[in-house]
DNA sequence: TAGACGATCACCT
DNA sequence: GGTGATCGTCTAG
């Protein structure tokens, strides 16, 4: 029972419908799997100013422009990577990022890969709590990137237990200075292992 | 070729 | 609760 796998029909639909679906799901690399409990969309290129894809297809986001079904890893802010998923055919960018999750398997591998950047030990509720926690968690780095994520890929996305729908909660994007009317970021109400809100706020210089 | 900034996190007060 | 760290990537000139 929901350990089946999801295909990559699951995935070739817009961001925004595919990431409260993927809410309850688990992905797994290796020895580490992760129960979704937060994500966030992006659209379609020349409409969400957010998305990487907002300005075309470019080296870096050559993957998020592939099949879908796919792991797109990006390096951020100098220090951090975080891991999407990418939606709808080949040739439109759009995809899904990873915010937030629990660890379900492999805790103790999870626990040794954040201790090594961290100078003391990590709660386990915060294994995965935030894009670049969940990352690091799961293992994935920039060598990961366009990895497949459908049968037979070496990432797995298992059906889990979805959540239901009266627990899904959307607000607006975090992070995010413009396309603040879409409310794309989904995540399980009570959980505690989603990421606390954190209102955009310009860095200063 | 140079300048600016970003889908953030850990640590300090 | 506030702030510094840190660098790949994109854009303009």
């Amino acid at each position: 029972m929901g350990e089946r796998q999801l295909t990559r029909d699951f995935f070739d639909r817009p961001g925004p419908e595919v990431a409260p679906d993927l809410l309850g799901r688990v992905i797994a690399y290796g020895p580490v799997a992760v129960r979704l409990t937060e994500v966030e969309a992006y659209g379609v290129p020349g409409q969400d100013p957010a998305s990487h894809t907002f300005r075309g297809r470019t080296a870096r986001n050559a993957v998020m422009f592939g099949p879908p079904g796919h792991l797109y890893v990006y390096f951020t802010y100098g220090m951090h990577f975080c891991a999407n998923l990418v939606c709808l055919p080949e040739g439109i960018g759009s995809g899904v990022l990873l915010r937030a999750g629990e660890v379900v398997a492999g805790a103790e591998i999870a626990t040794a890969r954040r201790a090594a950047g961290a100078s003391r030990t990590v709660p386990g509720r915060d294994l995965a709590r935030g894009p670049a926690r969940l990352a690091v968690a799961l293992g994935f780095t920039r060598e990961h990137n366009g990895l497949d994520a459908c049968p037979p890929g070496p990432v797995t996305v298992l059906e889990g237990e979805p959540a239901k729908p009266d627990l899904i909660r959307s607000g607006p994007r975090t992070g995010v200075s413009t396309g603040r009317d879409t409310p794309w970021r989904f995540w399980i109400d009570g959980d505690r292992t989603v990421s606390p809100y954190r209102p955009h706020v310009p860095r200063r210089r």
